[in-house]
DNA sequence: GTAAACCTTGATCCATGGTGCAAGGTCAAG
DNA sequence: CTTGACCTTGCACCATGGATCAAGGTTTAC
């Protein structure tokens, strides 16, 4: 399988796929006599792995961190259950932030309904955000 | 006033006021004759109004849309409201997709409950995350 | 034989919000 | 006179996940 076929296979451009070979999450691949990159079976499931890894937020060095152990011979479940643990802790964190976020413009949108942009001085830039004491 | 005194009133490092002055947020700021930047009140307040708004959730360059149209002479505040509109649209669209992920890291946190690392084979590489069919 | 579609490498660029460094000028205190 | 703290400029760098370009080799189809 060339990388043309293997991207259309797995819906990512070409240079994705060599961009992740450079960042070390897919082996170097065997090459046919011309040069070219050539892929079997094993290559289109680990994309797919980190496809489905990057859908659950982790990042590709977080992947490429589970990739490096199961290539070095360990079962890399204890580190992933890390990884998901924490990555969920970080986007409970993340929503609770957008929650805080989210009262903040509602507040302001509501705000502006009663502001009259006569009132709004230069110092101020704008009224809405920056309320004059 | 000059750059460093600016610096601790407002709490952010000289460079980040500098850099704000080549990204547009601020007016290029008078001279003393040893070439040092000399600030008074107006670049305070200004500031100010760039950390607020920022903690709205506003980028860089959205406020520097807001500070161009005052500096233009118009009131900006239907400009404002706009993006805030559209800031909190886009906070609950994250929020909604932070959430999903939320529900899909629990489910894989639960499943890994039941897997036995032993079945984890190699071209799954997890199957925590690429269950195996 | 020639054009299109594929492949190679290396390098550079994007947005985001800064941070750090080098090499030098200035100023106040002791 | 020297030391230290401040200021100046410009340029390079950080992470993230690629995108784009240049300049060339290969393969397939007509």
């Amino acid at each position: 399988m060339l990388i043309g076929e293997l991207a259309n296979a797995v819906g990512l451009p070409s240079q994705t796929i060599r961009f992740y070979e450079r960042k070390g999450l897919l082996p170097a691949p065997e090459r046919g006599a011309n040069g070219y990159r050539t892929y079997d079976e094993s290559t289109l499931a680990r994309l797919r792995f980190v496809q489905t890894a990057q859908a659950a937020g982790l990042t590709l060095a977080e992947i490429g961190t589970i990739i490096d152990l199961r290539d070095d011979g360990n079962v890399p479940c204890a580190h992933v259950a890390t990884l998901i643990n924490s990555k969920l802790t970080a986007v409970r964190t993340r929503i609770r932030d957008l929650a805080l976020l989210e009262t903040e413009l509602d507040a302001l949108i509501d705000r502006s309904q009663y502001l009259d942009p006569d009132d709004c001085t230069d110092t101020d830039i704008c009224h809405i955000i920056a309320a004059p004491q």
